[in-house]
DNA sequence: AGTGGAGGTTAATGAACGTTAACTCCTGCG
DNA sequence: CGCAGGAGTTAACGTTCATTAACCTCCACT
C-alpha cells in the first residue's frame, strides 16, 4: 500500500491535478464544502458522498481530514506565490508589475472563490507543521507585494505592509459580494472594478497623512 | 426559573452590558474564543472555564451555545447599523457623512477586532431565524453606505454595492494585519491609514472604467 | 492461471461534545 | 423562621464524528 501522505507523483510536479483525477475531484468538492460550512462543519461522510464514494474510502487518497485541508491551503499559497513571482520577474517596471500582481490575484479571487475563502478562514485548523508552512508562504507573498508597492508608490512607508494586507482584504471580498444578492455582475466588470479600487487605495495611502479632500 | 432566551432587561435597553455583568463577561470571553478557534472549535466547558464557572453553568445565562453566537452577531449588527444611522443623520453633507461612517466603522474594527472577525466568519453557524435577522441588519447597513457613497461620488453606478463590500473587506482586514507580525502600529496611525485607503478606493472606483495611469 | 495491489465497502471503536437531570448553596424577603 | 429562586455543581445521556479493522473486487501483469 502506498502512504497517502506522500502522493505518487513527484512533489511539485508540472501542473496540478494531472496526477490523480480522484484526488483532484476530492480537492474540488472538499474546498466547496469547507467554504460553505466550515472545516469542522463538514463530515468526511459528506465529502465522500459528494465524490460518489462513501466516508472512509477517502482514506485511500488522503491521510485524514486534516491532510485534505493542508493540501488545499498549501496548494493555494504555493500557487499564489509562484504566479506572483513569475509575474514580477516578467514585468518591466514596477507599475506593470503591480498591475500584473493585481490581475493575477483578481483572477484567482474570481475563479476560485472557495479557495480564497478557505485561505484566511481555516488556517487555524491546520496541524502545527502545515500551518507554519502556509504562514511562511503567505508571508513571502505579502513581502513580494510590499516590495512592488513601495517601488510603485515611493510615498508608502512603513505603512506599506498594512496597506497591502488591507488591499488583500479588499480583493478577497468578492466571495461576500458575489455570492450575495444581485444577479452576478459579469466577470470583466468586477475585475476592472477591483483593479481600480485597489490602485486607488494604494495611491491614496501613499499620498500624505490626510486625504485633504482629494476627491472630485 | 427565567427563560434565558428572553433576558430580564427590556430588549433594546439603553446601553449594552449594564444588565447583567456575568452575561457580559460570557459575551466577552465567548467572542474572544470564537474568534481565536472558531465557533465549532470551542467547547462550552472551555467558555465556562474562561469565566470561572464550569460547563453547563452557562445554561443559566444563555439558552445554548447557538444563543451565545446569536447574541453576539445580532449585537454587532445592531450596533453597527444604529451608530451608522445616527452618524448619517447628524452629518451635514454627504462627504462628512461618509467620513463619519468610516470613522465609526474603523473604530469598531480596531477596538473590537474579535467581533469583526465573527461578523462574517460565523454567520453560517446561526440557526435559521437568527441568521436571517443578522443578514437583514447587515443588508440595511450596506444600503446605508451605498446611499452615502453614491451621494459623495456621483460617478459610482451599479458598482456602488460591490465597491462598498470591498471597502468593508478592506476595513475589516485589521485583525489579519494587527494580530500579525510587526509591533503594533499605534491606533491613530492605523485609523488614518484605513481612512485614506478606503476613500482612495471609492474615489478611484467612481472615476472611470479604467485607471489610465491615474497615479503620480 | 494466478497474484498483488489499488480502491472500495460496512462495522466497530473511542473520544468529544451539547444538553439535561438532579442536587446543593446562598441570599433576599415576607 | 422559612422558603423561593437564582446560580452553580457533578453525573449521565445521546449523538456525532474521525479513524481503524476486516473484508471484498476488480484489473494489470508475469
Amino acid at each position: 500500500m502506498v502512504n497517502p501522505t506522500s502522493p505518487l507523483a513527484p512533489s511539485g510536479g508540472p501542473q496540478r491535478g494531472a496526477e490523480n483525477p480522484r484526488r483532484e475531484q476530492i480537492r474540488r468538492e472538499a474546498a466547496r464544502l469547507f467554504a460553505a460550512r466550515g472545516f469542522l462543519g463538514v463530515g468526511v461522510d459528506e465529502i465522500g458522498r459528494a465524490v460518489g464514494i462513501s466516508g472512509p474510502g477517502l482514506y485511500r487518497h488522503f491521510a485524514g481530514k486534516d491532510a485534505m485541508l493542508a493540501d488545499l491551503l498549501v496548494g493555494i499559497s504555493e500557487r499564489l506565490l509562484g504566479e506572483g513571482r513569475r509575474r514580477v520577474d516578467e514585468a518591466g517596471d514596477p507599475q506593470s508589475a503591480l498591475d500584473s500582481l493585481l490581475e493575477g490575484h483578481i483572477d484567482f479571487a474570481l475563479d476560485e472563490s472557495a479557495l480564497i475563502t478557505l485561505h484566511d478562514r481555516e488556517l487555524l485548523h491546520l496541524p502545527d507543521g502545515e500551518r507554519h508552512r502556509v504562514r511562511s508562504l503567505q508571508r513571502q507573498y505579502v513581502e513580494l507585494w510590499v516590495g512592488v508597492a513601495r517601488d510603485t508608490f515611493p510615498g508608502l512607508d512603513d505603512e506599506a505592509r498594512a496597506a497591502v494586507h488591507a488591499v488583500f482584504g479588499l480583493l478577497n471580498s468578492t466571495p461576500h459580494s458575489a455570492a450575495g444578492q444581485e444577479g452576478a455582475r459579469d466577470r470583466a466588470a468586477m475585475a476592472s472594478l477591483l483593479h481600480r479600487l485597489a490602485l486607488g487605495a494604494l495611491a491614496a495611502a501613499a499620498h500624505g497623512t490626510h486625504p485633504e479632500r482629494a476627491r472630485r
